[in-house]
DNA sequence: TTAGAATATGCGCTGTAGCGTATTTTTGGG
DNA sequence: CCCAAAAATACGCTACAGCGCATATTCTAA
């Protein structure tokens, strides 16, 4: 339930799967924030330079807030790091 | 410890508290993280355009993370709110 | 399989983040 | 108080986010 998101693909990733969770879709999504289509798009495909205007608006119209916390717990490998 | 963060300022925040607390000036976090003084300070001032690629450096070069989660816990009222 | 919805992508434009460099203002220890 | 360190601010510059608008591509349900 609670996703650690270190980078900006896992923060879009937890974004996308809220956003899916709550059954709207990018359009619609956009229409509440008053941003387009394309960039829930890039926000959701983890675009580094996204700002962060942008991400606690779309945090706020999905009912998602960050924690800022130490890193002190286990986190998963990262896909980057793998391959 | 874990620190509620809807907002850019309360993000800076808790970035502010947690360089403070590691003993860092923000030229010597700046310097780890390869963005300049005027930049950590803007990001910890809670400028709204700062990008995620900056914050997602700048809490690494910090040792903490974000946890995306829903907001049904009780978050503290926001300064902005109240004036 | 296929139509329609959803998502990704393209283009030209405007606004602004972060840069180097530098200065001003604030701060905290002596 | 006073000064050095820290933080905030300024300026011109380049890069790119997000925009409107439009189209291409991918998913999905009938």
């Amino acid at each position: 339930m609670d996703q650690i998101a270190r980078t900006p693909k896992q923060i879009g990733d937890a974004i996308r799967r809220r956003r899916r969770k709550l059954g709207l879709s990018q359009t619609a999504l956009g229409k509440r924030v008053q941003i387009r289509q394309a960039t829930v798009s890039a926000v959701e495909s983890g675009e580094p330079g996204t700002q962060l205007r942008t991400l606690c608006d779309v945090l706020a119209a999905l009912d998602l807030e960050f924690v800022v916390r130490p890193r002190s717990k286990a986190a998963p490998a990262e896909i980057e790091d793998i391959f």
